[in-house]
DNA sequence: CGACTTATTGATGCACTTCAAGCGACGTGG
DNA sequence: CCACGTCGCTTGAAGTGCATCAATAAGTCG
């Protein structure tokens, strides 16, 4: 039932049979979360981290005006808040997008088996870390790529990270987010999305219906919007050559 | 000469003698670099993490078509790169703004402090999390606010930020970033941050002159775009308590 | 002082937002 | 089973906010 979890893990670092063993260990309280339903709240000061088995959530924020800004997605073997007993309270929320079974990890769980398996702790930082890179790549995203280019490199990740944890089947992956989900993401209307949609579709580059996300052509679309995987940092990673940009900088010393 | 990293960790958590003088010791090789430099890039695979004692520097990607994105900007005091050690290799460049005194601090007395001193570790791994909460502030920034807001608000976090390491005098800071870098920062272009500075000028709330940026009524530019310190964490943070917001979603079990 | 970078201002155009209406899918209750 | 309401998606029309281009001015450094 962990496999996603542990398949994600062994995409970043070799893990032993006890390591695995360990990790099944915790399933202490899987519970099913329903759809639209917040996990954890701004304010709140966590007691416990969440870890989805099944499903999707997200990070988001709620600024005064009601605007919505998500910052993050969440797929089955995902930490939600890994970080969440260093600092103090929540400054966002996570909220599930569809149905998910959710396990809730206490603090003195990870504080066990960290003490007790270093590859596992080395994982789970490694985790954050990979987090915190997509969460860049998403600020890129808005501030430097065309709607339709960013709602493609959107659409590259999630295909990706879906594979590693195996969900993807036929270039084909659910998709529980709404249009409005979308444009929250990306920093766009909701119709504007609609359109932009639309024109991938025209590109013959996706499918996207009935809540299933198929990507026609992963290449085309890699290429379409310059999608580079390196900040996922997995182990069998193809990019792993230094890529040739025209650098704005001096390099110390040149 | 460190006291801009003390006194920011001690913003955090409280520090013994014995934890000040352990930071003291790690002066190993501070170098001067010249602005516009790179101290790491896209592709490296870093041998040592970068501290700035002084001066600005900044965390930014470049696509292939030229676009520069900004990511986060670095004052003194700052890790550049703390998580370096546990990723491969950097999915980003970092390079100086203006001229910085660096201090370049090999990884084994990372692991050697961080061994001996566990208040130090945990003050390292807060600066962590507050770098990557800054970053979703970003996000939300760029993808939920209007121009001015987006302005109005890194000058907001900048403010305070600067305070917290004694860089402020009288509302004033240095500020050796162009419109440029503003406009990669913030997703819009260069002659509209022109554009919305003369506005944050008319509405008399800044100063920006010669490089020194000074704000002339905090308040009142917090409440214009609704700035919430939360997410820096600090330790006497005002605004501790939870706010209200027009929630969306339920909370499970309500 | 002269060369270069950075900032300002105006003019033009279009990409995106907003507003609004229609439509299909789905669920609920009569 | 159909009527109805809701929600998500689509499409059109209109307005505008921001980008782009371009030329001048101001500031900075040799």
């Amino acid at each position: 039932m962990q496999d996603a979890l542990i398949r994600k893990l062994e995409s970043y670092e070799e893990l032993t049979d006890a390591d695995r063993r360990a990790l099944r260990a915790f399933v202490p309280r899987l519970r099913e979360v329903p759809a639209r339903t917040d996990l954890i709240r701004e304010g709140d000061i966590p007691s416990n981290m969440h870890l989805i088995l099944d499903g999707f959530a997200c990070r988001y924020k709620v600024l005064p005006d009601g605007q919505r800004q998500i910052m993050a997605y969440f797929i089955p073997g995902d930490f939600c808040d890994l970080n969440v007993f260093i600092l103090d309270q929540m400054d966002h929320n996570i909220g599930t997008i569809s149905q998910c079974q959710v396990v809730e990890i206490p603090r003195k769980s990870i504080d066990a088996i960290t003490a007790q398996y270093p590859t596992i702790t080395r994982a789970f930082w490694w985790c954050a870390l990979v987090d915190e890179a997509v969460l860049r790549q998403w600020l890129v995203n808005m501030g430097a790529r065309s709607p339709d280019q960013r709602i493609a490199h959107l659409f590259c990740e999630l295909l990706l990270r879906m594979d590693v944890v195996g969900r993807v089947k036929d270039n084909s992956l659910p998709f529980p987010f709404t249009q409005t989900d979308l444009a929250d993401s990306v920093g766009l209307s909701d119709v504007h999305v609609s359109r932009t949609l639309r024109k991938l579709r025209r590109l013959e580059l996706i499918t996207l219906h009935r809540r299933v996300l198929t990507i026609l052509d992963a290449e085309q679309l890699k290429a379409y919007c310059g999608f580079n995987p390196n900040y996922l940092h997995l182990r069998n990673a193809r990019w792993s050559g230094r890529r040739q940009m025209p650098w704005l900088n001096r390099v110390q010393g040149e």
